[in-house]
DNA sequence: TGGGGGCTTGACAACGTTATCACAGCATGA
DNA sequence: TCATGCTGTGATAACGTTGTCAAGCCCCCA
């Protein structure tokens, strides 16, 4: 309640001189700088920053447009965002825009947080009309860092994985394991994500001079009722060795189908997925997985982001592409392998050292 | 860029008529209305909040103090909390104070927070030095009201779940289906969350007649890694006939110690806990939990320090006290059951309607 | 001794908005 | 006819801070 007057008054200085010693700039003596100390202490003096950023400042406030913040891929993002302006005293705003259930917040955010004089934003979310927000981002000259989101042809900053190779390496393993009938589970297309995946899997399939047609790709969508009507579809026109879902929700829908079946994971049939599964991660089936480093990504946007906003960086757009690393467990029937490190046969090799719990 | 003073230039009227005109309050013709918003789309004119925050108004942001957003529990509070916000057009600052990896996040996030003048503030962070800081919160005049975090004996808002009762609920539960040796596996006391699950358990027990005590109860930790090795302790005693964890990672660790030893859940163990797994929920074992409706009580608390801020409530300390729910699966040995609606008995029951997908 | 330059301080305008006030026009009713 | 009240408009101060400028002081060097 107390503002810059009361403590000049307080300390018997000039307005501007409690301002300097307050903020540490500019000439003070160390007399007065005491003085204004003491005073600020004592009335418990909190700056405004909003009369400060009111002279021009920047508000040192960012936002983070993302689609679910309840999904731990999303809010993993959001945390590394949240790391790279923490280290340089910028405020995070996170909307979860949910534009499934909610048409009208990607608006209402977006309004909100050119209101509120934010600084920038990392774009996570992908609008729907994106010449209409984009050209009113770009009107307003406000920087934008887009992470994941990797739609093609606008000029902005993007962060983003390369799921292919790694999607690619996931089934180059399966096939050294001696699956051979491996069947790819994801969302329509087109999809930038599942594009990618997609893309790797072929890859992998027509090198090895296997299969990998309509049979054996079902694209219905990323949801875990997706995953589990998925796998019964095609199950019923023939068991398969293995099966890849895209994303992990896919492969809890299947993993449900397949123990409805009586299958075993990974006995009767290898199950692999991309992405991690938060706290079920040490649950069964143990997942083989492709891993992106979410946190990085969006640190590594966080940062591009400040970068333009502090004017470090002002030049043509980057893009900077992060690998994924396949992570082997046990449900891709490996025996053991020294490749990746995590190295994981059987159940009993789980023991101990080989585990790297996440939770901190 | 442009200014409420461009757009009274451009519609040749006074600045206080623009500024009527725009926020629809107070007198204004018809025609000048027309003008001034002609006027602002052309010039694509976006208010300044924080200049009519300056001029007292509330800055219509409330920050959220949570330990950490990537736990799905938290995300779902974070997601309640700006469910409330959302709809009484509030932003809601997420802060994520990770007080296990960074003591210092709590103050400079609580600083920002004050100097961003934000109009109150939802806690579910428990504070390292509560009076210090509650202290802070009272002189600045912030509205709180917490949520989970059920600290005694401080004046704010509080909405919490009840787990005690269907702790013991669910401990009733596995006594009616025959097991009797019954472990209980949670954090280190002190602990208000889990001194209730604890308490929810004994209660069960000491009314069933059974043994409860030191060799059945372990309380180390939260974490995966304590879960795991309560779990290989537990065992080298002798084999439960289940075990009850206080939460999900606690649970992910034992069912990783379980699997090691070759048991399986629920064949030679049962295994019950508190909380849900997020994406991993339909994995094995299909996990029997006490659920707290996390959302609901995000909301709850934003609606509660919304009504403050609002000064539609004033008065005492007001308490929520939500319950918590036993959704029955497969991890408990359940036959059938009709009582939670939920019903599932083994893997082929899952199948189809039973299954309530939980992504969107 | 004079002047240049660094240090220290304070007065004041400005940021963009809104609340307050004053005033003018017009209709109503006594 | 005049007082009253409603409608519409505009000038102005204020919110809390900081950037700019001017001025005074002291020290050092020419």
């Amino acid at each position: 309640m107390a503002n810059i007057k009361d403590v000049a008054r307080l300390a018997g200085v000039s307005v501007s001189s409690a301002s300097r010693a307050v903020r540490g700039e500019g000439y003070t003596s160390p007399e007065v700088r005491a003085k204004v100390e003491r005073a600020a202490a004592e009335l418990h003096y909190v700056p405004n920053a909003l009369a400060r950023s009111m002279r021009g400042r920047p508000t040192r406030m960012i936002g983070f447009l993302v689609y679910d913040i309840v999904n731990p891929f999303f809010a993993n993002l959001a945390a590394g965002v949240e790391d790279a302006a923490q280290a340089q005293g910028f405020t995070v705003v996170i909307c979860s825009s949910q534009p499934w259930q909610d048409k009208g917040r990607e608006q209402s955010y977006l309004q909100m947080l050119l209101q509120s004089q934010i600084d920038g934003i990392v774009l996570q979310h992908v609008f729907s009309a994106p010449e209409y927000y984009y050209d009113l981002l770009q009107r307003q000259r406000i920087p934008v860092a887009r992470v994941v989101n990797a739609q093609q042809g606008y000029p902005f900053d993007l962060v983003r994985c390369d799921t292919q190779t790694a999607s690619c390496e996931l089934i180059q393993h399966l096939i050294r394991l001696g699956h051979r009938r491996i069947a790819a589970l994801g969302p329509q297309l087109p999809s930038y994500l599942g594009g990618d995946r997609l893309i790797g899997y072929q890859k992998a399939m027509r090198a090895a001079g296997l299969e990998h047609g309509e049979e054996l790709v079902l694209l219905e969508g990323w949801r875990t009722r997706d995953g589990y009507n998925m796998a019964h579809k095609l199950l019923e026109r023939g068991r398969p060795d293995a099966i890849f879902a895209f994303g992990p929700r896919i492969a809890a829908g299947v993993a449900c189908a397949l123990r409805e079946r009586s299958l075993r994971v990974p006995e009767d049939i290898a199950l692999v997925c991309v992405d991690d599964f938060g706290m079920g991660s040490e649950l069964d089936p143990f997942m083989t997985i492709v891993r992106q480093p979410e946190r990085e990504m969006g640190q590594r946007a966080g940062e591009l982001l400040i970068e333009r906003i502090l004017g470090v960086y002002s030049g043509e757009p980057r893009e900077i592409v992060l690998p994924a690393q396949v992570i082997i467990r046990r449900s891709c029937g490996a025996q053991r392998t020294a490749k990746e490190g995590t190295a994981a046969g059987n159940a009993s090799s789980l023991r101990g050292a080989n585990h790297s719990w996440e939770d901190d």
